[in-house]
RNA sequence: GGGCUUGUAGCUCAAUUGGAUAGAGCAGCGGACUACGAAUCCGAAGAUUGGGGGUUCGAAUCCCCCCAAGCCUACCA
């Protein structure tokens, strides 16, 4: 239980009624408020000020950590940390090391999260980036607050446009023998066809070979590809499910008996329709006898749901939008738990090159990889833009800005911030000014009396709940902001005040205190797959 | 036409889910390196939260009506 979690339960216990705790955006306001004053002032029809007060009079206040407790404004009720369990903590913190912050919130609740799962059809693509990016920071953050979780990517190698890369690819391949041949409708023209065309005929693999063979071929290549790209953004899948297992399994013809047999389905047009809630019905098997995408991806879920996981997340583009309702009528029509499965929409990126929009089309060939930009941006810049932004916020990405900026991008001025340290924590080393601690540690703590200290300490003890936040929405992007605001508070502590200096137990005291902020950055960063470098 | 999402400082984004004076970073302006790294710091400036109404102690957040952008609206996946 993290102290927020304390303080809440002993004001519950005391007032024996359900309130809200927020951190106040103002660190003058306190460590920790609470706006429960306002409603009963309602019901009661009464000042707020007044009801706060009669409400402190009752509190029963843990007062080894709370030191004050304050009516604020119109009516908050505002509590201050003690300053000695603030030097508590820091000593606690140290010695917690890289598991500050972790927790037990998921309760070992298994979670599979699902992202990027591209077409295997072209190189990853900038949105796919923004998408790993926060997916494989939210698998990292659920398992460091006690959640079991495992990434997947789902690889879907069978339907219409794995036709299309077939016949792109012959299309190559008949250039390469010096035969005209056109990129069919909707076909793949990119460079990376001509490489497969290439290496296929290299391998003596002829024109007139099995199709399967000439689709697992070009399949494969791409998905090595995004292993590839993936790889280089530091990002890593547990699980790669290919739609073609799924179909091998029998899945999609269960899903078809399962809904028949309940009546949920009927015959139209020569195609099977699956009723839906809205009236829009969908279709399941297509007049040809082919199942349409819908189901073997229902089967898929269902998969999935076997496996045994507590919760399932999507990372869908926008548009798949539509596409989630009719995924979860299917899956209640299978009698899945739906509300077991979370869609998480990952807007756009929309690119801007020399001011102007580009668009992402695959099909004509004009789009930006994520190898581009990882090259050309680096991936810990990349990683970082990504997720500073709330997923369902449509994303402007200037590359020009993004490569202009680097110098002065956020993720240095965190990075910097733990190289200064790394830098301060060397000399010291050479100085041999080694801290020489008591057990507890927090009498010699006492000695960081500024402000400057105590607001850093103040931002660190919020460190698990920021995590634990971040968790429970199922949103990386607090992490960063939080990053930010500790790198600000302890630059701003570095140009006012030294680190060593004459005064030897002050030295040792403040020595502490940066490893320890230096701890917390490297956590925060390992948490967006990030590296908190020694020197820059 | 209908549905989903978005609209916050010149630009890119936050705002602990209905709370206090709406916060950062870039860009621009004015300052600070003769002691631990200036990839830094300090200061000033920049907002009618797209517009209008409503709900209430209290709204960027909830409801209604407009405006704008993106996506969906397939027997494609």
């Amino acid at each position: 239980m993290n102290i927020k979690q304390e303080l809440h339960k002993a004001i519950e216990e005391s007032l024996g009624i359900e309130v809200e705790l927020t951190e106040p955006k103002v660190s003058q306001l306190g460590d920790y408020s609470t706006s429960i004053a306002f409603t009963l002032a309602k019901q009661t029809a009464s000042p707020p000020r007044e009801v706060a007060q009669e409400l402190v009079s009752r509190i029963k206040l843990p007062f080894e950590f709370i030191d004050r407790v304050e009516v604020g404004g119109a009516g908050f009720i505002n509590f201050w940390l003690n300053k000695n369990f603030i030097y508590k903590s820091l000593a606690k913190i140290l010695k917690e090391g890289e598991r500050f912050g972790s927790s037990n919130l998921g309760n070992s609740k298994k979670i599979l999260v699902e992202f990027v799962s591209a077409n295997p059809t072209g190189p990853l693509v900038v949105v796919s980036g923004r998408a790993a990016a926060i997916g494989d920071s939210l698998v990292r953050i659920l398992n460091f607050t006690g959640y079991q979780a495992d990434s997947e990517y789902y690889i879907d190698n069978c339907g219409r446009q794995i036709k299309l890369l077939e016949e792109s690819i012959k299309t190559r391949y008949k250039e390469l023998d010096g035969e005209k041949a056109e990129i069919p409708e909707g076909g793949y023209p990119g460079e990376y066809i001509k490489e497969i065309a290439r290496e296929l005929k290299c391998r003596g693999v002829q024109l007139n070979a099995p199709t399967d063979d000439i689709r697992e071929y070009g399949v494969n290549s791409i998905v090595k590809l995004h292993k590839a790209s993936l790889e280089k953004f530091g990002v890593k899948f547990d699980n790669w499910v290919y739609e073609s297992d799924i179909r091998k399994s029998g899945g999609p013809q269960k899903v078809i008996d399962f809904i028949s047999k309940k009546g949920l389905a009927y015959k139209k047009d020569g195609a099977l329709w699956l009723r839906m809630p809205d009236g829009k019905d969908k279709v399941l098997i297509k007049s040809d006898g082919e199942f349409a995408y819908l189901v073997p991806d229902i089967a898929y879920h269902l998969d999935k749901f076997s496996r045994g996981y507590d919760l399932l997340i999507n990372l869908f583009g926008p548009d798949h939008i539509s596409h989630i309702d009719e995924l979860k009528a299917g899956l209640s029509a299978c009698d899945a738990q739906v509300d077991k499965l979370k869609v998480i929409i990952v807007q756009w990126v929309t690119l801007i090159k020399e001011g102007k929009k580009i668009g992402m089309s695959k099909r004509k060939g004009e789009f930006i990889t994520l190898d581009e930009v990882i090259d050309e941006v680096g991936k810990d810049v990349s990683r970082f833009f990504f997720l500073m932004r709330k997923c369902e916020s449509h994303l402007d990405f200037d590359i020009e800005l993004a490569k202009q900026e680097s110098k002065e991008n956020p993720v240095y001025y965190v990075q910097y911030a733990s190289a200064r340290i790394s830098s301060i924590l060397r000399l010291a080393r050479e100085q041999e000014m080694q801290p020489r601690m008591g057990k507890d540690g927090h009498d010699e703590f006492s000695l960081l009396k500024t402000q400057e200290e105590l607001l850093i300490i103040r931002k660190l003890i919020h460190f698990p709940e920021i995590v634990e936040h971040a968790s429970l929405e199922f949103s990386p992007h607090y992490i960063p902001f939080y990053l930010l605001e500790l790198a600000t508070l302890f630059h701003n502590f570095y140009e006012k005040h030294r680190v060593i200096s004459e005064d030897m137990p002050l030295t040792q005291a403040r020595i502490e205190l940066v490893k320890a902020v230096r701890q917390i950055i490297k956590i925060a960063l390992s948490l967006m797959g990030i590296s908190a470098p020694e020197k820059m």
